[in-house]
DNA sequence: CGTTACACCTGAGGGC
DNA sequence: TGCCCTCAGGTGTAAC
């Protein structure tokens, strides 16, 4: 679910409610792949440390907690990470949400899928990270180490230029598309962002990304910049699983232009947007503006 | 090395 | 209603 722009939101509106505040205990489910550390481990670190920042890379967070370790959160494809009193269907199972009036949002009670729990000294707010798919990640990073999945991270996407794109595009052949959701060239363009971007620049996602010329690629960057950035200012894609840390849906889903819309109309010429499989991913692309 | 296929996990939605 | 299939915003790994 989660590209760069719903971790940006995530990133900035945690932060003021988390900055400062000293974790008085971590709740957990049990030990599965989504912890990277145990979770018996994790609890014991977690207890009683300072919470100092929170940062974003690529679609990574890094909380960083007094003493210099820190702690590297990912959401896969559902998580979520919100504070109590938030409220939303997404954050029920299906089954509690048929049980309520469509204009009800109930507010969320710690269930199954919910494997990390942050309590703090002040009583204030809990934090939850709840995933249902489990692709989510939390691993403990002691003071002084980063870890082999931040390291081959490529430049945030946000801060990219066309030459970085094109400096590892013109050495390959897979699809243009495979190169832009490659962490280790871009860090934080997803599923939904690479479609939108190649769109706005006109470029077809199969196309061999070693044809696609460096002007193409300075296209391609900037777009993606453009719509994430637009997407960061309406607080994300909430399509499916995500939620706001304060449990509000984002807006960009209304603004998306070739992303889950096959069988409309192309909103610039008019054509049937297409969807096809591009590296074993959902695409969608115009087949007449994009070539 | 680059590329592809698949695995990880759960749930929703469509077809019959 | 139930069953079986496919699909989903991500990423790591194995095999060619």
């Amino acid at each position: 679910m989660p590209e760069l722009p719903e971790v940006e939101v995530t990133r900035r509106e945690l932060s003021p409610h988390l900055l400062g505040r000293v974790i008085e205990r971590a709740r957990t489910t049990g030990p599965s792949y989504f912890f990277l550390t145990t979770p018996r481990t994790l609890s014991r670190r977690l207890r009683g440390r300072r919470v100092e920042s929170l940062e974003r890379r690529g679609k990574y967070l890094l909380l960083g907690l007094e003493g210099g370790a820190r702690l590297l959160l990912h959401l896969g494809m559902t998580g979520q990470l919100f504070f109590d009193g938030a409220s939303s269907v997404r954050l029920l199972s299906s089954t509690a949400a048929a049980s309520l009036a469509p204009e009800v949002q109930a507010r969320f009670t710690p269930d199954a899928h919910t494997h990390l729990t942050l309590e703090f000294e002040d009583d204030g707010p809990r934090l939850f990270f709840r995933d249902v798919r489990k692709f989510g990640k939390v691993e403990w990073l002691p003071a002084g180490e980063s870890c082999a999945r931040l390291d081959k991270l490529g430049v945030d996407a946000l801060e990219a230029t066309g030459a970085n794109l094109h400096a590892a595009a013109k050495k390959r052949r897979a699809p243009i598309k495979s190169v832009l959701l490659d962490q280790r060239v871009l860090a934080g363009v997803g599923n939904i962002y690479a479609d939108e971007a190649l769109f706005l620049a006109g470029v077809r996602p199969d196309r061999a990304a070693n044809r696609v010329s460096r002007a193409r690629c300075d296209a391609i960057v900037e777009a993606a910049q453009c719509v994430m950035l637009r997407s960061i200012e309406t607080g994300g894609s909430s399509i499916s699983d995500y939620v706001r840390p304060g449990g509000e849906d984002g807006g960009y889903q209304d603004e998306r232009h070739v992303y889950g819309r096959e069988g409309e109309d192309c909103p610039t010429c008019g054509a049937l947007i297409r969807k096809t499989s591009v590296g074993q991913r959902g695409t969608h692309y115009c087949p007449r503006c994009q070539r």
